[in-house]
DNA sequence: GCATTAAAGGACT
DNA sequence: AGTCCTTTAATGC
């Protein structure tokens, strides 16, 4: 129910190509941050633009009952924060480095100055946006109209497509997640996920450690577009 | 077709 | 050694 709604919420956060990247490394200090360290929560509200150069971190929000729902991974080159004109939402999200990680922390005046000197970042965002919206679009209509296979695969084909490397038709997914991670962004449980992964690894359709999707398999067997 | 519960085995620090 | 992660099975909606 609520998951739906989480899933469908749209914080700006995406990546950005690398040489826009090295452009704002230029205007910014990277800090070294430790893994498990919540750099972003609803309590410290520093409204900042924050930059992952290096790492990996996991957005997520925590339900009433205290549990930990996963809403995005972040791997590097990836950008997260809200300004006061970007803020989408309103949503109480959590940012927490999964392993050590480097960060770039920008205000809200000094990034939205950075952006109209360099017109090409906001037409690159833009075009990040989209397909960040893309990709969500496509995980909430699944969860309308697909079984839990098929979100699997989407999930782990569009990471695969973000951050992973690509080698013949093996592609790694390139985040570390767990199966609970996968199971609240597509609104299913853990245990599910871990019997579905098991049912892929045996069609060969993904191995595990470290965890690989073969697209063409993929899109043959369960017709998951883009690639 | 899936969540939930429970119970147990494995992996990470 | 203790915590986190995964697997498996049973049950019920």
């Amino acid at each position: 129910m609520d998951k739906l709604m989480l899933l469908s919420q749209i914080n700006l956060l995406d990546e950005l190509p690398e040489e826009e990247f090295k452009k704002l490394g230029e205007v910014t200090l990277t800090a070294p941050i430790k893994k498990g360290t919540i750099i972003l929560s609803p309590t410290q509200q520093m409204r900042s633009f924050f930059f992952l150069k290096k790492g990996q971190v996991r957005l997520y929000k925590v339900s009433s009952t205290g549990k930990e729902f996963t809403v995005d991974l972040l791997s590097e080159g990836n950008v997260f924060g809200e300004t006061s004109s970007f803020s989408l939402t309103e949503s109480e999200i959590y940012a927490e480095t999964m392993v050590d990680s480097f960060v770039c922390t920008l205000t809200k005046d000094r990034f939205e100055d950075f952006i109209r000197q360099n017109p090409d970042i906001a037409i690159n965002l833009i075009t990040i946006l989209t397909s960040k919206l893309k990709e969500m679009y496509q995980i909430t209509e699944s969860i309308a109209y697909k079984d839990v296979k098929y979100r699997i695969v989407l999930l782990l084909m569009q990471l695969s497509n973000r951050f992973g490397v690509r080698s013949g038709e093996w592609q790694t997914v390139g985040v570390k997640i767990t199966q609970n991670d996968i199971a609240s962004m597509i609104g299913s449980s853990r245990e599910t996920v871990s019997l579905f992964l098991g049912e892929l690894e045996k069609e060969e359709v993904i191995m595990k450690k470290p965890l690989k999707i073969n697209t063409a398999l993929a899109k043959e067997l369960y017709e998951v577009d883009e690639g």
